[in-house]
DNA sequence: GGAGTGATACTCGGATATCTGGTGTCCGAGTTTTCGCGG
DNA sequence: CCGCGAAAACTCGGACACCAGATATCCGAGTATCACTCC
């Protein structure tokens, strides 16, 4: 089982466009550069993101993306299930409805309990990740990354959306 | 993000072994036939929960796999570990450090928040798949499975073991 | 009748093909900007 | 100098190849069983 890596993508795309001045965007390959990312692959995701209303696109010179919400009601598990769907790793197929020892569907009224498992821990690991929220990565970050990092950054950022 | 199906048939394997008497194994093909998936390739996973450990293989006739240990001390996630590999979902790949505004490797001391998130929640998922042993999927299926699945299936593995 | 021995049948185990889904890329549709022109 | 308009440049958006890992399978290695023979 593995995440697919647009995701973590995703995710630092976000928290970048989270400190961009309001009403400014940032366009694809600016976001690529930015991360040292494959531009093409990365749009495929971000498209992702813009159709399940996380982000919103801005067309023509000056475009790109940006937030369509505030930072602070965007969750992770947001931009997860954006670009990973919104399927449970773990798809019961009823096999204990199969083989020699099988009963009549109708007789199976609860969901099968390795299903049930498995769907626990999918949700504790989705609320996890729902608990966190873009605005809070943005304060890690800050916290965090060095002091040159930032500066750097804040630097390529007014230059990138002159 | 999915998991394999192999993941679904160890447990199933691993709940049916359960319930062996004492010093009694069950063949990979029969198995398979009891849940009603392709032999060989159940095989493989089988192979996979014993070199770490789950079950335990007899040899020549009469032999095949049970478990390694009691039902009570087997958790879920051993199972899930054992096929699906240690690996978390989330891999940091470190992106901060790539790009225009990267700094020097050393001053990251803290790993990447965004990691974190995702660790946490790895951990949050690992930690509900390890509250459940297979002794308690055991009791959960003789509580839902239509009497006459049980009836079936107690006639059938005194059939298999014979 | 009992023990030894060889053959046998049955099991796992790893090495080997196939195929779906993620990875990576490209060019067309649409819009804003901008430059030029006329008033 | 200001307003209008057309061209252009820049952006997203979906459609198209490629590749790794999961899926599926097979045949060889090893062992307990069993039958047969000999004592």
């Amino acid at each position: 089982m593995k995440l697919s890596d647009g995701v973590e993508w995703g995710v630092h795309a976000c928290v970048l466009l989270a400190v961009l001045p309001a009403d400014a965007a940032l366009p694809a390959a600016r976001l690529a550069e930015y991360h040292g990312v494959p531009s093409a692959y990365l749009a495929k995701h971000l498209q992702a993101l813009a159709r399940a209303d996380v982000l919103e696109t801005v067309k023509g010179p000056r475009g790109g993306y940006r937030l369509s919400r505030p930072a602070t009601e965007i969750t992770v598990l947001d931009v997860v299930e954006a670009i990973d769907g919104h399927e449970p790793a773990f798809r019961c197929t009823e096999i204990r409805r199969r083989g020699p020892s099988a009963a009549p569907v109708r007789d199976y009224r609860m969901p099968c309990g390795i299903n049930r498992v498995f769907s626990g821990a999918d949700d504790a690991w989705r609320a996890a990740l729902a608990a966190t929220t873009i605005a809070d990565l943005v304060v890690g970050v800050v916290q965090d990354a060095p002091r040159a990092a930032l500066d750097k950054a804040g630097r390529w950022l007014n230059d990138a959306i002159r």
